[in-house]
RNA sequence: GCGCUCUUAGCUCAGCUGGAUAGAGCGGCGGCCUUCUAAGCCGUAGGUCAGAGGUUCGAAUCCUCUAGAGCGCGCCA
């Protein structure tokens, strides 16, 4: 923005010693008062009193219509040329471009990362889908990213699954199972059956990379169709093969943060406590709140102790920034990993982790009880052939990531306002149907600048904090701010679709002109689809 | 017992990391289709921002405590 820079520009120069950091221009919350508002005056209330100089700046400045004061605020009303800018812009470039600040820049981020014994369920899809929303977002930024995936090959979950599929292979051979023959631990899902087949057809030397490929195969097509491409699968036995577990004890170990003791019980663990010295972490040097185990009492790795490997390994490969995206359930799992990165990077490698809270699914309002244990979970897979990719990646991505929501499978294909996404892509197919209809006439959009009205600018302005949208989410790692834009953004058309009759071909002017205006409003919707992989509809 | 996250209108959610009179939708009430998609638009009613303190020019937002909800808590991953 131009406005705010020549401002702190012109106070810097006056008065260098000055401290700008919370002078902002925001878009005006009373429409009625003007374009912009900063809150410079109360802000710098302590540095002095730089009312009138920046009023008279401001008041002299190009673009710059009025100004008023009021309630400590500076109010600015921008000249229509502004505008008109703003919207060739957008015509020109399909969007507002903000300047690209990760250029050059690596990052990795880590997502959905499901261990690969069974198929994805509906609980996995908010992850799945934050994670390839951020990655998104830092990708719309111009950042080099890596969309990552880490594979648990390595555990003794892999070792029930495995005996699970040799338990299906005994069963095709005609011997008659139960379910008594499964144990606790294994999988009883009938998504076995055919890998039990494809075992008994290709008889491959390595059975339980075999049946890891198998899994992972399907995992990728079901992401695939939630529209999601991860470019790296990491798998934990590679990175224990390639010895990064003694690496990171090495480093650790040099460091002086490991030694061998004994954790206190957790309080209200009462009477099952057993005291065991292990191999420990001394986490609590970078904030933990307490040391976490490396090694069991048996003196074998724990799961941690290979989270920390991983990370060893993602550290080794030179990015500029990590981000891990993790479910509720593994929240406890931050401040020790982020030690462990801390440590062995030597606090070089930023380790961003974000969250996701839990869903709970309905279904036309019936709350789903889903057990894993009983079979009854709803796979990925089921969803997205019910209701489709798109209301999927739109209802996950639309929530605040720390809150619980509900989504109904039904409410979120409704098609009515109260589905938002509905709502937007009811915008866009009306601007579609009525560029269609105008063309049939033989009238193109074009922005006639004279022509420019007060509803058009109020369009405008909801078209230009677009950029200042996607800053935010970016900043935050909330890609809900964008939904929640595009909502916004869809209303404004919508108010000005009901008050400005777009097509009339006894005016063929005016038409081109509003044509031009709405067009803009399209441009931005799909720019900002683009980012959230959704596809923007032609029509309903 | 401890830790993390949450609590905003009857319901579902926003609230621009401390700013102006806290906003939308649904539901309620009342209006708007001979013209581009009424799958929409307009008006109206509805709030002690869970509660209590604190920080300051200013708090839904930051801190402390209390209550309630979800998730987690070595020897699973």
């Amino acid at each position: 923005m131009l406005v705010i820079d020549d401002v702190k520009n012109a106070l810097l120069s006056k008065y260098p010693h000055l401290n700008l950091d919370k002078v902002v221009f925001e878009p005006c919350r009373h429409h009625e008062l003007g374009d912009l508002s900063t809150n410079a005056v109360m802000v710098l209330k302590k540095q002095g009193d730089f009312e009138s100089f920046i009023v008279d700046f401001l008041t002299n400045h190009p673009i710059v219509e009025t100004v008023n004061t009021t309630k400590g605020f500076i109010n600015i009303r921008l000249k229509k040329e502004f505008w008109v800018e703003i919207l060739k812009n957008i015509l020109k470039d399909g969007e507002l471009k903000p300047h690209l600040e990760g250029q050059g820049k690596t990052i990795n981020v880590e997502y959905v990362s499901v261990n690969p014994t069974g198929p994805l369920h509906i609980g996995h899809a908010r992850n799945a889908v934050f994670g390839d929303m951020i990655a998104s977002l830092f990708d719309y930024f111009g950042y080099h990213v890596t969309r990552e995936y880490y594979v648990n090959d390595a555990g003794g979950q892999i070792d029930a699954l495995v005996s699970s599929v040799q338990l299906r292979i005994k069963e095709l051979n005609q011997h008659p199972i139960t379910d008594k023959d499964f144990s606790a631990d294994m999988y009883r899902g009938t998504y076995l059956i055919p890998v039990a087949e494809k075992v008994q057809q290709e008889k491959p030397t390595h059975l339980k990379s075999f049946i890891v490929e198998r899994m992972m195969e399907a995992i990728s097509h079901d992401l695939k169709d939630l529209g999601i491409h991860i470019d790296t699968f990491t798998s934990e036995q590679n990175i224990l093969n390639q010895g990064y577990l003694e690496k990171a004890f090495k480093i650790l170990h040099e460091r002086g943060d490991l030694y061998h003791g004994v954790l206190p019980p957790p309080k209200g663990h009462d009477g099952d406590w057993e005291e065991r010295e292990q191999l420990l972490f001394k986490s609590t040097t970078y904030g933990d709140d307490t040391d976490r185990p490396l090694q069991k009492h048996d003196g074998t790795w724990t799961y941690f102790a290979g989270d920390v490997a991983y990370h060893l390994y993602k550290i080794s490969r030179h990015y500029d920034v990590l981000i891990d995206v993790f479910g509720a359930d593994h929240a406890g799992h931050i401040l020790k990993l982020q030690s462990a990165v801390h440590a062995m990077s030597g606090g070089n490698t930023p380790l961003h982790i974000r969250t996701c809270q839990m869903v709970n699914f309905l279904d036309q309002g019936v709350p789903l009880r889903m057990s894993k244990r009983a079979g009854n979970f709803v796979t990925l897979r089921d969803l997205i052939e019910r209701i489709g990719k798109d209301p999927i990646r739109f209802m996950m991505a639309s929530r605040h990531p720390s809150t619980t929501f509900d989504f109904d499978f039904e409410k979120v294909v409704e098609k009515t306002k109260e589905n938002h996404l509905f709502y937007i892509q009811y915008a866009h197919a009306r601007i579609c149907s009525v560029l269609k209809r105008a063309k049939s006439h033989g009238i193109e959009p074009l922005f006639h600048e004279h022509l420019l009205s007060d509803d058009d600018v109020f369009l405008i302005k909801m078209m230009y904090d677009f950029s200042r949208q996607m800053v935010l989410s970016l900043k935050h790692l909330e890609p809900h701010r964008i939904c929640q834009y595009l909502y916004d953004l869809a209303t404004h058309f919508h108010q000005f679709w009901e008050k400005n009759r777009l097509l009339n071909v006894d005016e063929p002017v005016i038409t081109q002109h509003r044509l031009a205006v709405v067009v803009g409003v399209q441009k931005i919707i799909q720019r900002a689809f683009k980012v959230l992989k959704i596809d923007p509809l032609d029509e309903l």
